[in-house]
Formats: structure tokens, sequence, C-alpha cells
DNA sequence: ACAAAAGTGTTGGAGATACACCCATGA
DNA sequence: TCATGGGTGTATCTCCAACACTTTTGT
């Protein structure tokens, strides 16, 4: 094949956010094993970008795909386009099964996604043989930039959650105050106080209290709250 | 020509800001004049991002091809890959002249730079007639989504000026601290106190003072400045 | 009754805002 | 000497941070 040298591969890589067991988790798939001596790759979810698809679409796309998931929070935050990116060798021997021109050099996209995880199950697709959580602090090497990826989308969100309070679309639905705290505090690494955080909740008036307690709990049961998006 | 349905055109666009006599202004190109009946567009400058090259490369050859400036601020700031952005019927009679396949989906990667408009001059380049300055109030409907594009960029200057004090670079290398604050409330569109953005300014210990003075005005002369970037 | 987390207000300090006059120079 | 922009300090207010005890439930 004959490459155009003004036409590239563009991706998009999507970093995944989940909110469980109070531990900020990442979605992660495993790449197909391609011979017996090969090492399988693990890497965030990513798809090519289709011709006549928008970036935004391409995005949910992956996601879909992936999760089975639609509309929930999905932003883009940064293009990565060092054409060192995919040099690495043993990313250039799995390439080398998987695509016709390996050495292209390819533009990717970054995306970051908010689900809740209970109400996902991961599904097999078409650019992953299995797919996983794992906890932000636990992330293994991925392949090509992806490990440079999934940092720049991490400090997207940690940004955003100070700013936009966006994170507290990890949540389930119904949730109590000490949930979001101990979200917030997960997301920004550091402890917050319980009164100021609450007052500061308030102000932003993004809760909605709901007629409901927490039941089953030994103790005082907590006020379930749901949150409306700022106006 | 076969397209392949994996390969995109990727190009970068730039929004290059300059501050002079109190405004702030965009450089934009005029296309070429392609028929007698043809009415040229006017855009942002950009190119098309070269096989091997990386984005923020890209986005400096375009700099330096126009403005014959290197190691200025330059900023990537968002992709843009809705595939509507090439539709619209006038921007297509001109794709339709200068590309081998005017329908094809073109993904760009939007930057700002700030230079300082005293130390350049705009040059012909490969893909600008001739360039101009122009205020931000008067942009003129720009080719593709180049007005989305502007808007955009000039958002996060904006957004940039509070938080880093990036827009410092606008300036020519001495400065006194009354065009300092010129800049702030040109690109802020809000005035600002004297003293406290004095005070603000020096805390931020980013500010030289120089043994030098304002010459030729009449009244009493200004104190100049020069800038060093957060260390 | 006890253990466990829920829920609730006040005070002090730091940083932001508002504000007015004298100074150095060229014309 | 006058017109012009340069340069400076203080009082107030708002916002953020620190801090401890009572309540409700299940066991």
């Amino acid at each position: 094949m004959t490459v155009n040298r003004k036409l590239l591969h563009v991706s998009i890589d999507c970093v995944i956010f989940g909110f469980d067991d109070n531990q900020l988790q990442v979605l992660l798939i495993e790449q197909e094993k391609i011979t017996k001596s090969h090492i399988p790759m693990h890497a965030l979810p990513g798809d090519h970008v289709i011709e006549g698809e928008g970036l935004d679409e391409a995005a949910a796309r992956v996601l879909k795909e992936l999760t089975g998931v639609e509309g929930v929070y999905l932003k883009q935050f940064k293009a990565f386009g060092n054409p060192d990116r995919i040099k690495d060798p043993k990313d250039k021997i799995w390439l080398s099964h998987v695509r016709k021109n390996p050495e292209a050099h390819v533009i990717t996209i970054g995306y970051y996604s908010l689900v809740k995880m209970n109400e996902i199950s991961t599904m097999p697709s078409s650019f992953a043989k299995s797919a996983y959580w794992v906890n932000i602090h636990n992330i293994p090497p991925l392949a090509f930039d992806h490990n440079e990826i999934f940092e720049a989308g991490l400090n997207e969100l940690k940004k955003d959650t100070e700013t936009n309070h966006i994170s507290i679309e990890l949540l389930p639905k119904k949730f109590t105050l000490s949930q979001l705290q101990e979200l917030y505090e997960t997301i920004l690494e550091k402890e917050i106080d319980k009164r100021n955080f609450r007052k500061n909740m308030k102000k932003n008036n993004c809760l909605v209290p709901l007629n409901e307690k927490q039941k089953g709990v030994r103790h005082k049961p907590a006020q379930l709250f749901t949150f409306k998006l700022d106006e």
C-alpha cells in the first residue's frame, strides 16, 4: 500500500472512569494473543474514527460497544500525535499483525468518560478481547503512549471535579453525602472537612434531597440525594 | 482515488493572537481567488499535518511559515472533527479546486499562539495568499467552522490569562505596568483597579523591574519591566 | 447500652475589593 | 504652570478553614 503523505490514521482512546468500593477505577482492555510467544498488551479502549463520523460520535461508539451505556458524560481532553507514540518494539509486533501498514502515523484523540459502575457490565467488542476494571494506582504498563493519555485524562478529571463538580456522574442515581465526599476525597487525593464540604455542596444547589433514607445500616440512616446538573 | 475508510485528513488551525494599539488582534489569511466569480474566503491559518510530523511540530511549522517566528507560546486547545464542518457550499467550491477529494473528512486540531506584534512581519506562505491582522471583535465570516474554532481559542486564552498569566507573552520584551493592565482589561473585557492589579502582579513575582524608564512621554515616565516565567 | 456513622454552626484569618491623592515629566 | 498618566496604602468585607457534640439506628 502506498501511503498518502497527507492521510493519517485517526483514533479515539477513552479513559473510562468508574467508582466502586471507594476506589476510582479505570476500564482497560487486553489485546488478543497473536502468537504463542506474544505477551498480550493492556491498553485503553479505543478505535479508529470512521470516515464521516464525528469525534464525539466515535468516542460514544467505543464506549457503547464496550459497556453498552449511552448518554453518559464524555469529554474530549487532548489530541496526541507524537510520531514516536507507536514506535515501541513490543507495540510494533502487535501492530504488524493487525494493520496493513504498521508504520503508519496514528493520531489519537483522548476522551474521558464517567460511568456508574453498578449500572454496566462490560462486553466483548470489535477492539477488545476482554475488559477489566483496575484501580487508578495499579495501572500496568500500557501499549503505545496510553499511560501518558491516562495521566492526562486523570488530571482533566481532577480539574473538572474542582471546577464543575462533574465527578458526581460517577455515583449511582441515589447516594448519600458521605458517599459523595468519599468520591471527592478519592479523586482529589486529600481529606475534606465534612461540614465545609456539605456547605459547599448545598451552595452549588445541584443536589436534590429525596424522601428516602438509607436502610439496613446499623447506625443512623443517611438522607439520600440525587443530583441535577447546573442549569 | 479510492478513499481508505480508515485514513483521514488531519490539519492544524492556528488562532494567532497579537496585541497592538490596545487591541487584541488575530491573524487571518485570505484564500487565493480561484475563478473570476469566486469570492475569496477568509480563514484561520492552517495546514495539513504531514506523515511523521508531531502535532506541536506541525503547528510550529504553520506559525513559522506565516510569521517567521519560532519559540513563541503555542498551545493545543481542542480537536474539531464534525463531519459537517466542511460541508458549506461556498467552502466546497474552493475545496474542489485545491483538493483531490474535496468530500474527504478533515479533522483539525486547534492551537492558539501568542506573538509580539512589533517583532514580526507576516509573509506569504504555501497556504496563504495574504495575511492580515484583525480586531477580535471584527472577525468576518470565516471558511469552514473557523469562527467556532476562533471562539474556542479565545475562550482558552481568557481562561489561561486568569490562571497562568500567560498573556504577558503578547507584550514586547520591555513594558510598563499600565500596558500590562490594559492587556488584561482587553482580554478579560473588564476594568481592573490599578492598585489591586499591581499588588497581584508583584505577588506572582513574574515581573522583573529594569533600570530603565519610558522616554519621550509628556508625563511622569513609567518604570519598565520584563518578565520571567514562573519557575 | 453501646457502637457506628449522620448531621449540624460559629469563629478567626487570609485574601479580595474599594477607594483618593501626590509625583515627575514635556509642552 | 498645566496637563497627563505614574505611582502608592489602608479599611472593609467576603470567603474559606478549623473545630466538637448530639442524633438515630441496629445489635
